[in-house]
DNA sequence: CGCGCTGTTGAAACTTGTCAAAGTTTGTGG
DNA sequence: CCACAAACTTTGACAAGTTTCAACAGCGCG
């Protein structure tokens, strides 16, 4: 029963404000500001004033808690897991900088699922409440959050469908060539990385064990589709990855 | 490349339209209008004043097809489907009666699926630019849309869990209790209901080839929990069902 | 009234899971 | 800073669950 809210403080932005408004943020062009005038960026610096830094391990929030705000990725990387009565669990999705969690909270004023940090992270607080109030008033912010919203649930229809049609090895290629693109377009390299993830919960999120999650690795790099070591990936065809998982190779 | 829109009508509700409109519809408890005042009702009566019947086998939109409205079943039954680029498909979703359709394509202004009605079926046409409108205005209409938004994330993520960590049994078990669970909302029986769907729709769906779920059907009948015949299903014990897919009985 | 779609059932094949053991990395405390 | 423990990863052999292929039955639409 750890409480993980209680390790890290909540802290405004005082001095550091410039540093840290969506104004300045290197993540506006990916996170809830896109697509705002410059007025209107401000209103909404307005109301995320609040961070919060996420020692790894820890959450932001879990299943049951009330819900009473979005949270914006700001360094780092989550895990969100939802947990079945007779205690297995599985990871429903993996979040990183510009990336919106807590969306599930919504429906029913509580969270239904854990979102746990993978490493040392920060998140902005957006209170919902206030989130709506604004999107009243501004017609901009109100369609972009129902385009994160409606993106979520597409993102969750890729996932379904590749638990229910895909075999391991297709999983595991259309997980690699989704973290690739996501992390080409926060400037990272698309083609070498640091998985922040474990082999179980790759597994847990693709539907597979660990072991089928290594084996797959291993097969890929003996095929010569990618190298991996412990945690570092490095693909070398992702032609052949996007090929696999069923995709047209460009 | 069939234009099933071609093919029914979209009727504005001229003479008809005290029966169909949101005020008086049977429905209204469970779809948009859930919380309105009776003021803020006649005001979504006039966003929502067209409908259009599907006829079985058919589609409101298909995946591609642009996007500028969401539909809400008024009576009927529909699935969704999503489409790999190698020809697989696979069932995303089911919709009866009260439940919103298309949300999908808010994100990108294009469908990502197919709406395919399972039975001749009516929906009620929710222009989506006038809904946001609407709902900069009306607090607690944007508020219950946000509120069904979210429950098609935590909807889907509770199919990512069954598609990712339960086995054939568990899976047809949670799909027959959650039906069970939707129909009851309605007004039918939970326990004796015809389904729309094939064996090989439920199978796509659960992530389970047809005769999977036929022998399942199978099994669940020697077991004395269920009977069915085709498509006709009397469930008998609801709470083994339960047990089986790792839930409490009651 | 028959043809086609849908559903059922069986046997064999295949994919993935399970169990087990050993190697590797990471983190912690002395 | 080293040593040890814990966590994570890899690999093998075997078991289990699901799919595949095939044959046939039943229902319903034209």
């Amino acid at each position: 029963m750890a409480s993980p809210s209680a390790a890290h403080a909540v802290q405004p932005l005082s001095l550091d404000r410039l540093k840290t408004a969506c104004s300045t943020c290197g993540l506006r062009e990916l996170c809830l500001p896109v697509g705002l005038s410059g007025e209107e960026l401000d209103r909404l610096d307005n109301l995320i004033y609040l961070r919060k830094s996420i020692k790894k391990g820890t959450s932001i929030y879990r299943a049951g808690e009330r819900f009473d705000a979005l949270y914006a990725v700001r360094a780092g990387f989550f895990k969100t897991t939802v947990l079945l009565e007779d205690g297995r669990d599985q990871v429903t999705g993996f979040y990183m900088g510009g990336e919106l969690l807590g969306m599930d909270g919504i429906g029913t004023e509580k969270h239904t699922c854990d979102a746990v940090a993978l490493e040392d992270s920060e998140v902005c607080i957006i209170p919902f409440g206030r989130l709506e109030e604004l999107s009243r008033e501004m017609h901009n912010l109100q369609h972009h959050f129902h385009k994160v919203m409606s993106r979520e649930i597409v993102r969750d229809h890729g996932v379904m469908m590749l638990l229910g049609s895909m075999r391991a090895e297709e999983r595991l290629a259309a997980f690699l060539v989704n973290l690739s693109q996501r992390f080409l377009a926060r400037g990272y390299s698309p083609s070498e990385f640091y998985l922040r993830m474990t082999r179980e919960e790759i597994g847990s999120y693709l539907g597979l064990k660990l072991e089928t999650v290594s084996r797959v690795f291993s097969r890929f790099q003996d095929e010569g589709m990618l190298s991996v070591q412990q945690k570092h990936v490095r693909i070398i065809d992702i032609p052949r990855l996007r090929a696999l998982m069923g995709q047209r190779p460009c």
